[in-house]
DNA sequence: ATTTAGATCCTCT
DNA sequence: GAGGATCTAAATG
């Protein structure tokens, strides 16, 4: 989508070939970006994911091997999108990661908004900025993302959303992990730590140790 | 600060 | 027909 040339100075997205538990914390710190249908960017840097390994994890949409219409973007090969309706009103992101067929993702939590942002708040009135993109929801509303973006291929140079390396200069903050959210009744399998974020970062969501309870520890100089 | 309810409709059984 | 990888506003302590 977006040459390191022309989004502000940024390498390039890590491999999106190996398992989602191994990319989900390599995705911290990278660049989400976003093509407005008026050519306009918006994006920001992410600071929370979580990992969504397939197979017998049956909090996963492609757990047990289920293929379905809805889900299908999730076979592909790592490095499609797999965007998801859902409660009825919200859209989801994932990145889709591993060799085609093996139905794994790491859904994109929150960012930190670093351009567009004028744009963000438009079609997040109301909210301050550090809700523009904390949430899953709340970051496809911030960056105009939906069903219609499901199936992109990151690397075509066409596709309005884009993946990009951690701006140049910037050091990744440390990564803390924790359960998932929001799968709570897959018992065993809500427990394992696929939730990753930024420590210290107040973009990420939730509200219990990686939320706003998390600001000021490991935020001093 | 924390808890609760309601919204709202697509997807799969 | 049930339930959902969520969000918001309102109520409560």
């Amino acid at each position: 989508m977006l040459s390191t040339a022309e989004a502000p100075v940024a390498g390039r997205c890590p491999d999106l070939l190996g398992n989602a538990v191994d990319v989900a914390p390599r995705l911290l710190g990278c660049l989400l970006v976003r093509r407005l249908p008026g050519g306009r960017l918006v994006g920001g840097v992410i600071v929370e994911t979580e990992a969504y390994p397939g197979g017998v994890d049956t909090a996963s949409h492609s757990a047990g091997g289920r293929r379905t219409p809805r889900n299908e973007s999730m076979w592909r090969q790592g490095g499609h999108l797999y965007v998801y309706f859902t409660y009825g009103m919200h859209w989801c992101l994932n990145v889709v990661t591993g060799p085609e067929g093996s139905g794994e993702a790491v859904l994109v939590r929150a960012l930190e908004p670093r351009f567009g942002i004028e744009s963000m708040r438009r079609r997040r009135r109301g909210h301050p900025d550090r809700d523009l993109a904390r949430g899953p929801a709340r970051l496809c509303q911030a960056l105009a993302i939906d069903g219609s973006h499901d199936r992109l291929w990151l690397a075509d140079p066409a596709s309005p959303v884009g993946l990009l390396g951690p701006p140049s200069g910037e050091r990744p903050g440390a990564v803390a992990c924790g359960p998932r959210i929001g799968i709570e009744r897959h018992g065993a399998w809500a427990r394992r730590r696929w939730r990753f974020w930024v420590r210290g970062s107040r973009f990420v969501s939730g509200s219990g140790e990686a939320g706003p309870r998390e600001r000021g520890a490991g935020n001093h100089p």
